[in-house]
DNA sequence: TACGGTTGCGCAATCGGTTGCTCGCCACGG
DNA sequence: CCGTGGCGAGCAACCGATTGCGCAACCGTA
């Protein structure tokens, strides 16, 4: 019938644990806060009492007067995929072990939502926001929000300024190009020749990268122009059909936007009777954890994602603390060899 | 030099839209809230000053006054693998949709951890929490949290009643039973006898697939006793052992424990030349997007993460905003037939 | 006994919206 | 001409914790 306590359920507030322990509101919150202005005793008293009240502050009511929330603000194109899972989850952890909850926003590649998104997050007052990925342009963004507690986390480097300049504070980017070359260098010295360059085509903004495999290719000596394939023209197209037209004329090893591309053209290619390596390598990027149990296994260029995460949420939080953002960050990639391109010398100069 | 507005770049106030509109603090208040009481012009007014000024509320003040933050916690064990990453983004999204923002805390099946999340939320005042997989009981669960406002996300029933009882109020399951269930009877139906069962062995709690797929078998008629594998005894075992402790005396197919685990063993086994699903056959669970583009393709019980994730958030407000929980809710799955168990019936009495 | 210096604690303002109650004003009917 | 009703808007309290400032008690010392 009764509940556990006398009250009927009301929250224990500040004012409760004072009352208990005989001191003021004052006292407690400062006893609780562990200032030295408040003697041994009393800290230990108000303490066991807020202890035996079950005592939960309202941060609310605490972020109002202090001005900070401990919370941050973290906002990508989506939950789903490996890469921006691994991001989330470290940045999350890296959150919490500091003491910061986080607040997360897909945005879903959609300008309207992600703009919506900077909103919840300044009405919530997050102390910081770390954005992976936006459509939203980094001026935009820095327009949006304080742009001293904003990290952007750009794994490809679309429309961010090169990562060949000097880091720009506060964002964090990966070293794309030399992941791209590594693993041209690699097709090549396997003796390939002719490579081809799969993208995503989700936009076509995105053409570092196919341009750094051309530049690779011709550094390489070889001469011909690279051909491209896209995995989605005007919005969609299946696996199937790209792989159709990859089969029609096949190069002699691809390398592709994403693991997840990758993979799915390997499926795709295999229905054709295309077989990898030995028709075609293929090499992924990202280092999803699929790509190393594959069959067969994926040769990939592996980004450290959680690494991103990481360094994105320690970022942040320094940025809180000091008031200035640390120096931007470009991580290293680096080139895993599987099956997905062995072998590959084997094969010369057919058809 | 000076920045954009004339003001020192002060954060904007209600006052401040109160102050251009020429009203007072309550009327804007009233007058952004569309309160009837406002006449429309009054309405039209604040609402162009507030929009000019870019008026940002607090939702700390907020909160603090009208008791709801339109916040919802979810905690979860990872973010990083697939089914848990769909159930956090539908969550996510759903919430979004309905006007809740989603403060994400992932426990790592950690005791310590899952409270502190727990605490955070009620400090932080989440209007309603969702929990997917805990390690706490339901029992404590519901004592840290009120019960009306927590909806419990069960993909597996682990230490959860039976679903074959009545729906839980709050208790969002998929029906985990007719999947093995059908899982079994395919295998038999395709003409395997000897079918073992590959658990994770995180925690020896979940024996009910076990003891599902031993009575499904039964129940058609096979009576040699179920094998049972663990993924992991002890905290760790590479897949290669695993693979290696069942390929000295292959079953003729294995139902595992879920999606990752078989994709893993299949991988193993192959390094052992062991054949899929010549020499053995191998059923997942969860219907991750991997098992579909797998080589070869995994046969898998289908669980509906999204759904799960969509149907948590919308429970949860509904019970916010109704003062009570929905009833629970048991979500179907489906078998998925694929290459990993195709050309089964090939086999017959062999060793 | 008186006095300066600590030490320990409480008063009351404050953070920024929300909302119950009240009040002024105008129109209309008696 | 005055009473009444309704509409539109403002005053001030409130949510719950934090904190600047001040005060009282107590110490030792002269």
């Amino acid at each position: 019938m009764a509940v556990s306590g006398n009250d009927p359920r009301r929250r224990i507030l500040l004012k409760d644990v004072a009352q208990r322990a005989n001191v003021s509101g004052s006292t407690a919150s400062r006893a609780l806060a562990d200032d030295p202005r408040i003697s041994l005793a009393t800290r230990l008293t108000v303490k066991a009492a807020a202890a035996e009240l079950q005592y939960v502050p309202n941060a609310a009511a605490r972020s109002l007067r202090v001005r900070r929330t401990r919370t941050l603000g973290l906002l990508l194109p989506d939950l789903r995929d490996p890469v921006h899972g691994q991001v989330a989850s470290a940045f999350e952890q890296e959150a919490r072990e500091e003491g910061y909850c986080v607040m997360v926003v897909a945005g879903e590649r959609d300008l309207v939502r992600e703009r919506l998104a900077l909103r919840i997050f300044a009405e919530h007052g997050t102390d910081g926001v770390a954005i992976v990925s936006s459509v939203l342009s980094p001026k935009e963004l820095r327009e949006r929000v304080d742009p001293d507690r904003l990290v952007l986390v750009w794994p490809d480097h679309r429309s961010l300024p090169r990562h060949d300049g000097p880091p720009v504070p506060g964002v964090i980017q990966t070293d794309d190009a030399s992941g791209v070359r590594a693993a041209v260098a690699h097709l090549v010295d396997s003796g390939c020749q002719r490579v081809a360059y799969v993208d995503s085509g989700v936009r076509a903004s995105n053409t570092t990268r196919a341009e750094t495999v051309a530049a690779t290719l011709r550094s390489r000596g070889i001469r011909a122009p690279l051909r491209r394939f896209f995995a989605s023209v005007d919005g969609w197209r299946t696996p199937g059909d790209l792989a159709a037209e990859i089969a029609a004329d096949l190069p002699e090893a691809l390398v592709c936007y994403d693991d997840q591309l990758a993979l799915g053209l390997m499926d795709a290619l295999r229905d054709l009777g295309v077989r990898v390596p030995d028709d075609v390598g293929i090499v992924g990027f990202d280092g999803i954890p699929y790509a190393g149990i594959s069959n067969p296994r994926l040769t990939t260029v592996v980004v450290p994602s959680a690494e991103m995460g990481r360094v994105a949420a320690s970022s942040l939080i320094r940025a809180i603390h000091d008031g200035v953002l640390p120096e931007g960050v470009l991580l290293p990639v680096e080139i895993v060899v599987r099956e997905s391109t062995r072998s590959l010398p084997a094969r010369s100069g057919q058809a």
